[in-house]
DNA sequence: GGCCCGAAGTGTTACGTATAACGTCCCTCG
DNA sequence: CGAGGGACGTTATACGTAACACTTCGGGCC
């Protein structure tokens, strides 16, 4: 019996059964077939058991120069989104005896430097969304591989990229919307730099100038319910002829758009159709239901992590878009009337 | 010029400034104060820089026992609570050069095996929230020092807890209720079996018991909307005195009984005073705008990280709980007919 | 002049693991 | 009957860092 207090290592075990260090390691490493007895083996096994070894993951990843870990960066927490993006992530790094760390960048999207400075060593890849640049060219310079989700495919510096097919979206909702007969649109934009915001825009737009007499009017807030609510009422309020929908870049947002809409008085999906962009909670706690496209998260990280696996183990990593379902709720409607 | 294909370690900074290894090590471990020179001192900082290096983590580890870095435990990544937790815990752990590594227990509140099978001698310690108890045993057998967030201080198995003043916050509904005039309550609870939701309902039949003539029935869902939904809308649709206020484990589950009194076409708050627990986003987007209790989560998380960090110095962490408060908003007003 | 002391370093070791390289023994085959 | 080869291990080493113990040298002090 080794002093107990502190953790066995796999000297001990051997010790404890009889055998070489080396020993130990190659029947817990799973390496033994035709080198140790089955009886070793498990006697082995039996000593760790009884010790309750854990093998030192320090000596581990010094010894193997790579830790099977690797790091999650998310804008934020807030979101269940974000939460789906891990979970998927997370179930395929463990198929490959890979574990996931999260880091959220502090607030919002902005640069992460932290992670690579406390990090380092102790990361093997990086699975990273809409990031700012410099945060970017910070892991780039540190080489450790990585894959970015929702990111421009032209200015990754060569990273791999795994999109959601978010201008498929917003097709959806813009033919949704036209189909409905509405013509003058309002989108309640994202003020936030990143590519993901800049396909909406510029998707919406497209789609909307290629049908006659139609106009979008742009208006931008930060992500958050007061914003939404401040930006819309002022948008609305302008002179000009109203919109008959308003096009929101993301749920929270149409979520502060319906308040707007209420304190002026008008009706969703009556007075005026409302969409979103995520499905969240959120687009079904809000009456009426939000008429939104869904994202599903949970594929969105499990595609990312693969594609970083296959960096890792030097493969190529697969490409295409993943697809996106617009779901119609409550809160879209034929405008009232026609202008 | 070392090699450049491998990164280079502290040997090759000590060959680039004709110093010994140990220097390097003295010197930038911020060590060498009487030992080294100042200009040694700056020839070898001027040469850890040209070459790029960053110490590796993993031999650092190996040689000093212990990473500096702490597990966050949070039952779930969706809500913006636990988001403000891990902002509160991980500003208070860079500031005493601790990271924070985050682990969502997979589904909801659920046993945690994972992040020690993974983790182990990769953490000096772990903050975990309302975890189950075999989970919490496990880490117990690990030895590794823990600090509980919102845990029944007599059943922790001797670690230290750090509570928000849910009690407090239920009391200050029950008399904010009360005061109303208020005398039956339906009380949705959250079906998730933890010791911060045990405290939710002892303390709210105990207040309400206090004031004669008051009945408190109760119902259990878990925290999703649609589960609210249902479990509200059974609760009110069976016979009986029907209560005149619903009082929520938490905010989702509010949001879903708003949807239910909306079907059953009960208005809150003229047929219904609601009441919420949390203060999410989600509170101020549903309509009307929900009264509930905010929990500071942000200080919570603070207080907890700093309590580990006082277990890990072995200094007593200090305990008192955090105040919460209750926010009055438009869900509640006096019930319509005195019963 | 001898002695001690502080400054400025260097040599060496250990942390715990995984694996390459090296021994045995014994059995089989030509 | 000797060579070869599997079965079953062991010995030794390296990963990169931090820290202990030791050396060298110049000066101050009695």
């Amino acid at each position: 019996m080794a002093r107990s207090s502190t953790r066995p290592t796999s000297r001990d075990v051997a010790q404890a059964a009889g055998v070489s260090q080396a020993a130990v390691s190659l029947v817990l490493g799973d390496k033994w077939r035709g080198r140790v007895s089955e009886t070793t083996a498990e006697r082995v096994r039996e000593a760790a058991r009884e010790l309750g070894y854990r093998p030192n993951l320090a000596a581990r990843n010094l010894r193997l120069g790579r830790t099977r870990t690797v790091l999650l960066v998310v804008p934020a927490l807030t979101t269940e989104f974000f939460a789906g993006v891990y979970t998927g992530a997370a179930r395929v790094a463990a198929e490959h005896g890979f574990g996931v760390v999260l880091y959220p960048s502090p607030e919002g999207i902005g640069p992460a430097r932290d992670p690579f400075a406390s990090a380092q060593s102790a990361l093997d890849g990086v699975l990273a969304s809409s990031m700012a640049a410099d945060a970017l060219t910070a892991i780039r310079g540190d080489q450790l591989p990585l894959v970015m989700l929702d990111s421009d495919p032209a200015g990754s510096l060569g990273a791999a990229t795994v999109n959601l097919d978010i201008a498929d979206g917003v097709r959806q909702v813009a033919a949704h919307l036209l189909g409905l007969g509405h013509r003058r649109v309002l989108h309640l934009a994202a003020d936030v730099p990143s590519w993901t915001f800049e396909v909406r825009a510029r998707e919406l737009a497209a789609r909307m100038a290629a049908v006659p007499g139609t106009e979008v009017r742009t208006v931008r807030a930060p992500i958050s319910i007061e914003a939404a609510l401040a930006a819309t009422e002022a948008a609305l309020t302008a002179p000009g002829p109203r919109p008959t929908a308003v096009v929101c870049d993301d749920d929270k947002l149409a979520a502060g758009a319906y308040k707007a809409l209420r304190r002026l008085g008008l009706r969703v999906p009556d007075d005026m159709s409302v969409t979103g962009l995520d499905d969240l909670a959120l687009a079904t706690a809000i009456d009426p239901e939000l008429t939104t496209v869904r994202l599903d998260a949970e594929l969105f990280g499990e595609r990312g992590m693969r594609a970083l696996l296959a960096v890792l183990e030097g493969r190529e990593p697969q490409g295409g878009d993943i697809p996106v379902e617009l779901v119609v709720r409550g809160s879209t409607a034929p405008p009232r009337t026609t202008a």
